[in-house]
DNA sequence: ATGTGTCTATTCCATTTTGGACTATAGTTC
DNA sequence: GAACTATAGTCCAAAATGGAATAGACACAT
């Protein structure tokens, strides 16, 4: 018998985060905890579960089989308890809330650093922060987070940044290959890949005038995170909107070869809905990031196309 | 600015608990805990939400329209967390777990109090329980507790109990008004209702050959739990399955007056998938369940038509 | 080989949280 | 008003959480 218990929630945003970042120590910075704290955490939810949710591969974390099933579970349920709060917020009668949809990538690399800034220059507006929810319930958000070409019927889109996209890989694998002299070298380099974005090196290849595009070899990743970190371990090249690896490029740890690069049609996006009548605090809270996102593009001015 | 927490997992057992018990009290037995503690978990979730979930009427708690939004929601949430946990158990590959999903008022009035009897007595068998899965994430289970007339397309069907349905309120009811001297005066008194199986009165109408079913006025319950409560509270009289109320009846808190009942279709079955290979393990605790649910019923064996 | 960097697991310990026993208090019913 | 039942609050011991530091495993470069 066992009458098997629940895993804390904390439990399952460990859980979650190990999934999206691949690392105790990244997950445990994503979550503002200690990598010793995300591993005990770690150990509880398996001890919960009977079996080992991840491997442990030296340099990293990857799901196991019973892994898999259990992360897509426990999105599911952090799903349901964002959901529940957005709802919740909605019905808020005096000051409501806006409810703001964030993109994985997007929320931890470029809008959570700075959203804090906005949250003291305003603090009488409250913003309700949904990221597991299922994307049925995206409706009732007042304002979604996208990846697009900019355009979802009812809704309004304002671009905010992504456009940008250039390859990146890491400086000794770039040393390895020997570097990148004609754009067909490129095809010697393994590829990563994000599974939500397959048509990247396609459309790359477009604007490059590259044609017979048939890659060495590519590698797909379900998060963002994940292709930027196997970027930097060297496993391959990648294509990632300049904004996002501001830091990584300054520090030296991606490298952009011959500045290599495209503007790109899809892009990050935020949007509202159409049909709801004028809310003064979303247009302050709208303004404010367009706004935060040309300044962010525009402080590294090497727009190339 | 509010970056809400989300809530703990105790928290949404307490809130689902009190959405079907009613009271901080029974939810707390329900939980294993005392009423101090859920008292509290629920202050807790209260603060996260930043809104009351419920009401506090002096004798129970109700949601609140926010609480029943976030009821539905941490059903959800647990529902995928047992899901996961199902999911998981079905990979062990030395000894499959059985997957069993029950029914919140059967788990909790019948089978849950005799099963740590079998945990005892066949401490090799591990069995997985479900409560709040989604219904279809049911076919995954080895055997499902349902309730119905005993037919569901692919699913072998064994009658447990629950046919010996009796009418049945407070004492304290009937007196005030004044018995029930013929079977039409049950139209004189408030009935109560679960949502879930909506004809039962009209099965108990037409049992007794009572013409013209109107009844002065029914209130309806999201939980039987709920409708069993509300009988021993005296808000109006029940149809309730005997072996469901065998406390109550003993202790008087209950009463059946005249030995009005009836023989119902709908009842409580196990049922198993027809697809599945034999598993010896589900088989010993099919009979089991079978045995208990005879004995139980005979226990008290005032069967009526 | 060996150092270096990067990763996870573990130990120790302070802090926080949890939950039980008990008490206070409010509402209902007789 | 007494008895009963309900929730909320206080106090305290026990359990958990999480941070700092440490140890150990692995890859990679020299």
């Amino acid at each position: 018998m066992s009458r098997s218990h629940l895993p804390s929630t904390i439990g399952l945003r460990v859980v979650a985060a190990l999934a999206q970042y691949g690392t105790v120590s990244s997950a445990a910075n994503a979550l503002h905890l200690t990598q010793s704290a995300v591993s005990k955490q770690l150990k509880n939810v398996e001890a919960v579960v009977g079996m080992p949710l991840f491997d442990r591969t030296g340099q990293g974390l990857s799901p196991t089989q019973a892994g898999m099933i259990y992360i897509e579970q426990a999105r599911i349920a952090l799903g349901a308890m964002e959901t529940a709060a957005m709802r919740v917020a909605a019905l808020r009668s005096s000051q409501p809330a806006i409810r703001l949809h964030v993109l994985p990538i997007l929320g931890d690399r470029w809008f959570m650093p700075r959203f804090s800034r906005f949250a003291e220059r305003h603090p009488d507006i409250d913003v309700q922060f949904t990221t597991f929810a299922p994307t049925d319930t995206l409706e009732e958000a007042d304002a979604v987070f996208r990846f697009g070409i900019g355009e979802w019927p009812g809704w309004r889109a304002d671009y905010v940044l992504g456009r940008d996209v250039i390859l990146v890989g890491s400086p000794q694998l770039i040393a390895k290959y020997e570097g990148i002299a004609s754009i067909a070298d490129i095809l010697r380099y393994p590829l990563l890949e994000h599974l939500q974005t397959p048509l990247r090196w396609n459309d790359f290849a477009e604007a490059c005038h590259l044609r017979d595009f048939t890659p060495a070899r590519v590698t797909r990743f379900g998060y963002y995170s994940l292709v930027i970190r196997a970027a930097i371990g060297g496993q391959g090249l990648a294509l990632v909107p300049r904004s996002l690896i501001l830091d990584e490029l300054a520090g030296g740890q991606l490298m952009n070869p011959s500045g290599l690069g495209f503007t790109s049609r899809n892009c990050y996006w935020l949007t509202t809905p159409d049909d709801r009548p004028p809310n003064a605090s979303l247009a302050v809270l709208r303004d404010w990031i367009l706004q935060e996102a040309q300044a962010s593009e525009h402080n590294n001015p090497e727009g190339l196309s």
